[in-house]
DNA sequence: CTTAAATGTGTGCACTGTCAACATTATAAT
DNA sequence: ATTATAATGTTGACAGTGCACACATTTAAG
């Protein structure tokens, strides 16, 4: 016996448009989809998201907040290992949760600050990574730092969007010689080195 | 008296797919508003590309193709120059073209290698840009050269982004500390200085 | 000159985002 | 408690989309 006012709709619209995402790629993720799945009429998700793009940006402040979860766990003495633990944390999100991902860096969303809630878990995870790398590198000038920031920051992503690359593609590509994707394959072969001599060079 | 063979179409098609893409945005590029700008029927593009990927990955062929060639004009004997150069010509592209940008470099064509004229020009921009690479830094072990081109994509790329957000925001953003805004819009200011940088670092 | 292939058009289906009109329920004001 | 109002749900409609199909016209091959 169904009531005709659900209770507790955005909740668990949300739950379930993160659910899709991962499941079928942000493309695919529809408000007509999401209210289907929801076993809701298909007009309903309007009540709580104006827009798709509204509805993006929720999604996407659920995958920073998850990001900021998992890279601030590590909390070691040693601020290398917190800063490697990070790193491996944030490609492993990368590729796992790559649909998540690409609403939260790619530009579906072209303009955070219409939304809030996603400026502001955006900007704790950076915050937080900007402090594992001030605390590593020992640097006080804090424009230095923002700069070893966004630097640290753009050279992950960009490995990350190579190694989603890499999976995307058949393997026998491998064996073409000079190609980016062959490049890719052998650091990914020994990501943990490659992460090593990386913060050594922060 | 115009006939009922076009002629041309498919060359025309794709120079107005360019056009669209850069004008709207690739997400608005749809197959059937390019019959319309073409003034053609709804589905004639479909003669010429089977799918709305083969398009995508005709108009990001395009797009490697362009930008390799800004990116090989320089040719001086110092080879850091050239790099240089390279540097500010792909964030140049990247920043001027940036719905192409987001086509060559996203995620909406997962396999490149479906597409082989994709695929070779994505490689042929890649081996050049692996070579200015190789010739600065008098590396000889091609791994190393992979790797260091690698991390040099990735940070420009990267970099690519965060001043594309840049140019999304409302400036009044840019007063609220300790973002990663902020310290991309410090960056942005004295680009040249950070390339410099950036490129000692290599 | 005939026939097949290439390239164009028109129609239709299932899907999308969004809006307006309406139904039901929860909540605030009296 | 009753009533007005706001919140939240449904239905129906419109224009736009990718794509498949049958059909028309032109070009090229035999």
């Amino acid at each position: 016996m169904k009531s005709y006012h659900h209770g507790n709709l955005k909740k668990e619209l949300l739950a379930c448009a993160l659910k899709m995402c991962e499941r079928d790629g942000y493309t695919k993720l529809s408000i007509r989809s999401l209210a289907k799945e929801s076993n809701v009429s298909q007009t309903a998700p309007y009540r709580h998201f104006k827009t798709k793009e509204e509805l993006y940006a929720a999604v996407a402040t659920e995958g920073f907040n998850k990001l900021y979860k998992v890279m601030s766990k590590s909390k070691s003495q040693d601020h290398k290992k917190n800063l490697i633990s990070s790193g491996k944390e944030y490609i492993n999100f990368g590729l796992k949760n790559s649909n998540t991902y690409d609403l939260m860096f790619g530009t579906a969303i072209a303009d955070f600050t219409k939304y809030p809630s996603l400026f502001i878990s955006a900007n704790k995870l950076y915050q937080h990574f900007r402090s594992e790398v001030a605390n590593h590198s020992n640097e006080k000038d804090q424009d230095r730092i923002d700069e070893k920031s966004i630097d640290t920051w753009a050279k992950i992503h960009g490995l990350v969007g190579l190694l989603r690359k890499l999976q995307a593609v058949p393997s026998k590509v491998l064996k073409i010689p000079d190609t980016p994707i062959v490049a890719i394959n052998k650091i990914s072969k020994d990501l943990d080195g490659y992460l090593e001599r990386f913060i050594e060079k922060i």
